[in-house]
DNA sequence: AATCAATATGAAAATCATTTTCAAATTGGG
DNA sequence: CCCAATTTGAAAATGATTTTCATATTGATT
């Protein structure tokens, strides 16, 4: 069983996965902390990620190759931020997407709509009530 | 390059697809036509399913083992809709467009979120009360 | 129906992210 | 300081998917 101590490992991932804003792969961040002379194995990142995952730190999403990426889940006013709202659970998920853009500039062109990103809950099924 | 020839291994792969009302994996779809006594590969199933989506006429995403499943794309009228609701004046905007079904995959895809499409309501400024 | 270049096929090998294994190192409570 | 519980990480295993490539099939053209 893990998550029961906490070692300067996990304070050390902690701190290199803070340097990112956007998503980053497990490979990703041991290329960053191996390049800047960190001792630290690729396997102990893919476990302390998903440990972090299951405490709601991380969200785990997968990128256009279905390579495993990760984010902080912090809350922020970034230009592209909006929520999804699961309705099993209630679990209130953010998203900082450029897709949020994307539709943004459809409804202005086609649909002579100005959205509110602010304001946007985007309803459904997280992933973990979707597989119940 | 593909998709030039119509054989009888890609009408016989449409015959097994058209079995299934839900998701299916490759591998699922393999098995059934190999206990159906016929004569298939898995390549020739991977490569027709992606055929299929690139054609649109499947949608591929991935089950919970991250493992790609297909599914039928059927076509109706009443997909794609979804609301715009004006903050300033209330009013209720119908709209049915592709825009929203772009948004669903990006958001299964990257984001694992499945999209509850007739509980959406996007939330903006309409044109009129945009130019006033 | 014979020819032939383009395309399709599939078994085997390769790829590659992720997980598992397991012996060694580390941790923190007693 | 001890020691059982936990963590670590190199190496091996896993497994879905892709690539390779020699062979088979296709369909247009004679």
């Amino acid at each position: 069983m893990r998550c029961k101590y906490n070692t300067n490992n996990k304070l050390n991932i902690m701190n290199y996965i803070n340097k990112y804003s956007g998503t980053f792969s497990a490979q990703e961040l041991y290329n960053e902390m191996i390049n800047c002379g960190e001792n630290i194995g690729l396997t102990t990142i893919y476990r302390y990620l998903d440990e972090l995952v299951t405490k709601n730190k991380l969200v785990k999403t997968y990128n256009e190759k279905n390579v495993a990426v990760y984010q902080l889940l912090v809350e922020c006013n970034h230009e592209n931020h909006f929520y999804l709202k699961c309705e099993s659970c209630e679990k209130i998920i953010h998203v900082d997407c450029e897709c949020i853009e994307t539709l943004s500039k459809h409804l202005m062109k086609h649909h002579n709509f100005l959205i509110d990103k602010n304001n946007l809950i985007v309803s459904g099924l997280c992933n973990d009530c979707r597989n119940k």
